[in-house]
DNA sequence: GTGAAAGCGCTAACAC
DNA sequence: GTGTTAGCGCTTTCAC
């Protein structure tokens, strides 16, 4: 275990210690270029015995390079963002990247503060997991010195590489799947903040039309955000309607789980009285009582496609158009059922 | 906005357009010295309209501070823990500290791993939200050039800062509500992993030794680790043993979810077959179906302290003994309830 | 009140 | 192969 001087060996009093230059113990370290094996083992022994560790400040100076990539992610994160950044957070370790998250809240406040955080931080790369609403946000990403991925979500107007699912599909897969189990009183529970909430508002819809049935605007319900509490007060408001649902699709797992708890609160329950689907498939929708049906998004894979794709742009490959744009899967558990005929509430 | 060239302005170029020198706007940046307030206004004008950001690095090599704290987590961190870093975040960020995070698995290698990495940031200061095993992880703690603070755990035999609840208090009030319920033959899903498991058990078997209930350890369960499908694994084969349960005492919430989940398998619910009970609170909790009872922990208060306390020894000031240990408090949903007389089973 | 100059720790030319 | 030198962008004495 050697001293075990914490950190405060500089490289040149490695280089003192082995009668060498500064830069040959650089060399070593950096492998860059040969060094006789016999000094080579000497500065390695040195830097085992002082504990020798670069400076990354002086390191990302002279290089202009800070290995680190930045992910900004929403200050309220949820489970299915968490597994997503995660994963991220894994690829671009094993790429030798750091990461430095940057949480912002939902105001033009935060984003621009945000925004100056990030520039000053001289980034290699860029990963957006939160769609800010912020224009000049965006400006600035265009026109970064470092590359940017969006995750989860693209952005009209910019050529930034999207890493996203079809939500279009996604949404008719769900809507389909109740269907298919016979329902035709099918509510939505879906919210105004981020594209996707409306995109998850189309796919209900074309996939409503296209089984010939008509979209009734009473059952669909648009919250400010994508809580378990919004999914609760969602589901609240739709009853409170009496349009006779038989089924509801929550453009969410949170929202499905708060949906599912407003059942509870009077006496309901899924899918005895009213069959459930979300989407996201978050860890937890598979421990709930009921366990939750819903529309699985490949998160592993599209954390790992947006660590490859930043991790390729900095190493100054061309984009190669990868399909960016991920399939999804549905899971069929206990929140919802086939509508037991005769019980369409008609 | 103003020209807006991308980070590429550096002081230098400030000073040169504001016909001043570097220092001087090194000054009024930093509002070190009184600066004339007409070359002040110039200068900010400058910064503004060049959109300049200081380099962080070029700043944390001549200041040897890096204004980073370190938070090592467990990469499976769940939504309690989710829920006190992003608190940790914000508090740290207020203090004019960024966050970096160093998510650690449950292995030697990932530990050591962590450990390297660690020593390369020169942080200023050092969170740790996960109870790694490695002893030589401790020793480097104890003698590392940044201050320490523990959050969640304590660690015997070394003096640092640990902000933490009263594990033994918390589950004795958990176990004590079930009591106070009628409940007499109550099982524990507690876990091996980290010290808390065991103190978990601990509060639960003096509580039912208050309560003159002699502890059956055929009612006890070790999982190893504390997610839902442990809970889930855990209440089945409690179950499995026949003991008569009518309550149990899940050692963590997600525990719980996965108890309440094992019971919904076999056809059980909470809580009308066997009440449950948890401990953590999470934003989840509330919203599941039946809604769970369980024991907070003071989220926000604690991340608020574990921030404080680190802010206030990297400024040097010396370790008040603040109250570091936190209290509880119980949250009685619908996961529990008394007793019918008569249906003890026993 | 402001400028000049030194230097933080490192790497990358460029000599040798 | 290895040493010398310059310089990354900033802050901070020290002059003025």
């Amino acid at each position: 275990m050697g001293l075990g001087v914490i950190g405060v060996a500089s490289i040149i009093e490695v280089a003192k210690l082995a009668g060498v230059s500064p830069s040959t113990v650089s060399r070593v370290i950096n492998e860059k270029s040969y060094v006789k094996q016999e000094i080579r083992d000497k500065v390695m022994a040195l830097v085992q015995e002082t504990g020798y560790v670069p400076d990354n400040a002086a390191r990302s100076m002279v290089l202009k390079r800070n290995f680190t990539v930045g992910v900004v992610l929403p200050e309220t994160f949820n489970m299915f963002q968490r597994q997503l950044f995660s994963t991220i957070e894994r690829f671009l370790e094993a790429f030798g990247y750091r990461t430095l998250f940057f949480f912002v809240k939902w105001e033009p406040e935060s984003e621009s503060k945000c925004l100056r955080r990030l520039k000053s931080e001289k980034l290699d790369g860029i990963i957006m997991i939160h769609e800010v609403t912020d224009p000049e946000f965006y400006e600035y990403l265009a026109a970064a010195p470092a590359p940017v991925v969006l995750c989860t979500f693209d952005r009209e107007g910019y050529d930034f590489p999207a890493v996203h699912v079809n939500e279009d599909a996604a949404s008719q897969a769900a809507t389909r799947h109740l269907i298919g189990l016979g329902h035709r009183n099918i509510g939505l529970i879906s919210g105004s903040q981020f594209t996707f909430g409306a995109q998850r508002a189309a796919g209900y819809r074309s996939a409503l039309e296209a089984a010939g049935i008509p979209v009734d605007e009473e059952r669909i319900i648009l919250v400010p955000t994508y809580s378990p509490e919004e999914g609760r007060a969602g589901m609240h408001e739709l009853l409170a309607r009496g349009r006779n649902l038989t089924a509801v699709f929550a453009a969410t797992d949170e929202l499905a789980i708060g949906a599912i708890r407003a059942l509870y609160e009077v006496g309901l329950n899924a899918p005895g009285d009213i069959s459930i689907i979300g989407i996201d498939d978050l860890d937890i929708s598979a421990y709930l009582s009921p366990g939750l049906t819903t529309v699985r998004q490949p998160i592993l894979e599209m954390g790992r496609m947006t660590a490859e794709v930043i991790s390729g742009l900095i190493a100054g490959e061309d984009f190669q158009h990868h399909p960016l744009v991920f399939g999804h899967r549905l899971i069929v558990r206990e929140s919802s059922r086939a509508l037991a005929s005769g019980s369409n509430g008609d």
